[in-house]
RNA sequence: CGGGGUAUGGCGCAGCCCGGCUAGCGCACCUGCUUUGGGAGCAGGGGGUCGCAGGUUCGAAUCCUGCUACCCCGACCA
């Protein structure tokens, strides 16, 4: 399995592609740039969902669904949307198939052309205010505080498992309020919980800004962002949340009578995190012996290898594998008991190791009549034999000490890939070497952005929610006065 | 859209340059015996329209023409 498995070192691209395909993640479709994400995979996905759908209900969100299709003339209601999204739309243009004259199969039957085309949703917000048109009158009806759970489609040009396919899962939330601030309040509370749940779930720790106006969403007034640094020193955008201001209230006229009695339109916000969270996840832990899952996040918590020769043996060694099993459920840890007698133990080891279990538990005839059983860790890839008694707390208190190690493993690689820089030479000498986050004064126009862009392919991930305006300085590049350092990068 | 690569049992590949007899190897799979604390060993066995369509030839996985698909690198993007 993890044989002629790649190092991160010799080739971190095809280190990640083998990674989720040999991980049982995910594999490629037939169809290009689309990919089947497998159980294994779907189940981590599931984790995340479970987690992130937990607290959006607790910020007082509820689901719904809206449909797959869009009319084509609903994109156009908003100019910069359209813009944004159109080059990479798939579009709906008939509803039938008929089989070939001449008998060569089927061919798209003409005669079936829709009136309107539709579009393949890139995103939401045009179906959604359409509908909350119809939804809102009062200040009474407000807010609305809506996520869906979808898949959306966004024909890229280049793909890449994860982290940008032409089809990918995510949600979407989208609220409307009566006022600028609560809106404000609630994209940035939005953010939040993509924080919290990127450092407390994925140990995953995370860089919160705003998106320069290059960067910034198609339709939004202020776009935040999440950015996380991969192991190969690239940023990746993690998840955004958006004040639309008054944009799409305007532009699909949904308008509500103020306690005033005034016609206003709505305030509204979107948000929004996808599968590409599973190459985060993947990128910010994983070793060259495959994949490390937090805890938290881990389909299998625990994975139980019996170890035996004669029957006898199985019976006993397995008997008290499903014992212990039984015991780690009752605390609410997800295991799984490997009792396979078709693979060896050496398999298994590799096998679950290669697929980031954070613990295993390796039970044989000697644990047996030592009272212990072997527990090795995934993060740290060590071995012990630890006493059976106690161990329910000894397991509990690992996966603990696993999630807490697996973060601060990341923030200490944050820290050393994060570089404060002061002039062009050295910022263009750290990128190329060392690469991650750095840190610099930026003049704060859109021209130094472009040409920063063209000259190294640095982007600014974002200006900070903390930035500091204490630390005026000159630009890095163009020497003109900044109030504060932004974060530049390379990202995915 | 530009550049590169690939297409041969389920998977990974060799064979192609220089055409030839039954298309081969590893893994996986099936049967049996021995094994089991880091990817087991031996023996036997099953499985392939060589991406598609033409062409050259006595004969094509191999040469020629056209097509298609996917992957990688770039431009575009979450």
């Amino acid at each position: 399995m993890a044989k002629n498995f790649v190092s991160r070192e010799e080739n971190y691209s095809q280190w990640y592609n083998d990674l989720v395909i040999k991980a049982d993640l995910a594999e490629y479709s037939a169809v290009r740039g689309s990919m089947v994400i497998k159980p294994y995979g779907y189940a981590i996905w599931e984790m995340m969902q479970a987690a992130l759908d937990k607290k959006f209900k607790e910020t007082g969100h509820v689901n719904a669904y809206f449909p797959l299709f869009i009319p084509k003339s609903f994109f156009s209601k908003e100019a910069k949307h359209v813009e944004g999204f159109a080059k990479e739309c798939a579009v709906v243009t008939h509803y039938r198939l008929k089989n070939d004259e001449n008998g060569k199969g089927i061919v798209v039957d003409p005669d079936a052309k829709l009136e309107e085309e539709l579009i393949v949703r890139p995103t939401s917000e045009t179906i959604i205010w359409d509908t909350y048109r119809k939804w809102v009158q009062s200040w009474r009806d407000l807010p609305i505080l809506i996520n869906q759970w979808a898949n959306v489609v966004r024909w890229e040009m280049r793909t890449r498992l994860f982290l940008r396919t032409a089809e990918f899962l995510w949600q979407e939330g989208h609220t409307a309020h009566a006022t600028k601030q609560e809106a404000e309040v609630e994209a940035k509370k939005m953010l939040g919980v993509y924080t919290d749940f990127a450092k407390n779930f994925m140990a995953m720790p995370v860089i919160q800004g705003v998106k320069t106006e290059n960067e910034r969403f198609a339709g939004a007034i202020e776009t935040y962002c999440i950015e996380a640094l991969m192991q190969d020193g690239k940023a990746l955008q993690a998840g955004t949340s958006h004040f639309l201001g008054q944009n799409f209230a305007k532009a699909f006229d949904v308008k509500f009578l103020s306690k005033e009695n005034k016609l206003e339109y709505v305030w509204a916000t979107s948000w929004g995190v996808s599968t590409r969270l599973m190459g985060a996840l993947i990128m910010t832990h994983s070793d060259d012996s495959g994949l490390v899952l937090p805890p938290k996040l881990a389909p299998f918590q625990v994975v139980i290898i019996p170890i035996y020769r004669k029957e006898e043996e199985r019976l006993a060694v397995i008997a008290k594998g499903n014992q212990i099993k039984e015991e780690l459920e009752k605390l609410g840890i997800r295991v799984k008991h490997d009792d396979r007698d078709t693979q060896k133990p050496g398999y298994k080891f590799a096998e679950w190791e290669f697929k980031g279990v954070p613990l295993r538990i390796a039970i044989g005839p000697r644990d047996l009549k030592n009272n212990t059983v072997e527990l090795a860790r995934r993060d740290t890839l060590s071995k012990s034999f630890t006493p059976m008694d106690g161990l329910n707390d000894t397991v509990v208190n690992l996966l603990d000490e696993i999630q807490n190690n697996l973060y601060n493993k990341a923030i200490d690689f944050r820290s050393e890939h994060t570089t404060e820089v002061n002039n062009w030479q050295e910022f263009k000498e750290v990128l190329e070497n060392k690469g991650g986050f750095i840190l610099a004064h930026w003049d704060g126009s859109s021209e130094t952005e472009d040409k920063i862009k063209e000259e190294t392919k640095a982007t600014i991930r974002s200006i900070p929610l903390d930035y500091d305006e204490s630390e005026e300085g000159k630009c890095v590049y163009s020497g003109k006065p900044s109030k504060g350092r932004v974060v530049f990068a390379k990202a995915y």
